[in-house]
DNA sequence: GTCTATATGAAGATAGAC
DNA sequence: GTCTATCTTCATATAGAC
């Protein structure tokens, strides 16, 4: 090896990469943004990355991944399958609603007819996972009696409920920016998906 | 007056316009693109539009319309609320699941927070205009005793059957581009909502 | 009003010194 | 490996002839 490169740089470029690419979407970004935000120069820039193409996809990449560990870590209190969903679904709306979650989901959304990969990946580190984890929770509570999703299936159930609990927020947040969502309403969003989710596939008392 | 312009050629500017911004976005549009689809000069271009974010604006402006009048004509056969709900879903995901549908959904969301006026019209368009049309249908089948809402309001169940209705399929045609969905899946997502809905809603029989 | 030709600026990417 | 300076391409927008 001849020289090693400097770390510090490296995750600077990539922090401000991320910055750029989730505030203005791949096209609009430059790569003078990028570098001026970092505080390095070009060439820095194109040492780490070979082009403005791979270093928005290690932006995505890595955006995903850390979507992914959040997801991860939603960790549901064993209780009744209406808390359970409650704390999980809260959950993950924060995460989605979030300025960086909807930041993503704008980019990688935008930008999918040119770089399909990235939103399969997202969708796989998003939606995807928080669904095997909703299904795994209704498994538990239709076995204890506490629903039953006979008539649509576990993973569609899981689909419905998540469906319900993105609707209406994601849609206003996205066409509405700057104009965050009040903790009022991201609990009466919660409240009403699982509330709705219950009435039709929780086991009458 | 001094000259008129020609109506052929202002039309296939816009018909142009609209190709282009819808299938690459805003920034990654160019005026060479629309210039050289619609067969006419740069000058001419900017004889009907004075600048590229005005272009902008009436082609998203003219799709918004387009869509609102789809809307407007999603007529409900009159019959129980499970056909009717099962019409108007059907009709509804072809409009917001068609390339051109999702197109628009991908610009506008892409490009709402540089144009956060037009986001807010595509809103009002289309989901905010189906929620009305659902929720009157609904107003009738409560009327009619087919379905009870007393526990969440006309307005919000209808946001909800509209969230069940999008979800899966949106999320999916959305980061899967180049895989449109079959008649088969177009027709299960509808069911499942429709079925998921009068179980939470439909009075018992 | 429409065209050809062009001004002007900015973007992505590289060369060469240290 | 990093920087400054620069090359090349292409984008938006306009000038001037018809």
């Amino acid at each position: 090896m001849t020289t090693t490169p400097c770390p510090t740089k490296h995750h600077a470029v990539l922090k401000a990469a991320a910055r750029v690419f989730l505030a203005h979407g791949y096209s609009a970004a430059t790569t003078d943004m990028i570098q001026r935000e970092a505080g390095v120069s070009k060439a820095t820039l194109y040492t780490c990355h070979p082009n403005k193409e791979a270093l928005f996809a290690a932006v995505i990449e890595h955006e995903c991944a850390e979507m992914a560990r959040s997801v991860q870590a939603l960790t549901a209190t064993r209780g009744d399958i209406a808390r359970t969903l409650t704390e999980l679904g809260h959950a993950y709306l924060r995460i989605i609603l979030s300025p960086v979650g909807l930041a993503l989901f704008r980019v990688v959304v935008a930008d999918a007819p040119r770089f399909p990969q990235l939103a399969r990946h997202f969708y796989l580190a998003g939606p995807k996972a928080v669904g095997g984890l909703v299904a795994a929770q209704l498994t538990q509570a239709a076995q204890a009696g506490e629903i039953d999703v006979q008539a649509v299936g576990l993973d569609a159930a899981a689909g419905l409920f998540l469906s319900l609990l993105r609707g209406e927020g994601q849609l206003e947040c996205l066409t509405h920016p700057a104009t965050p969502p009040s903790a009022a309403q991201l609990d009466r969003w919660v409240e009403l998906a699982v509330a709705t989710f219950l009435r039709a596939f929780g086991s009458r008392a």
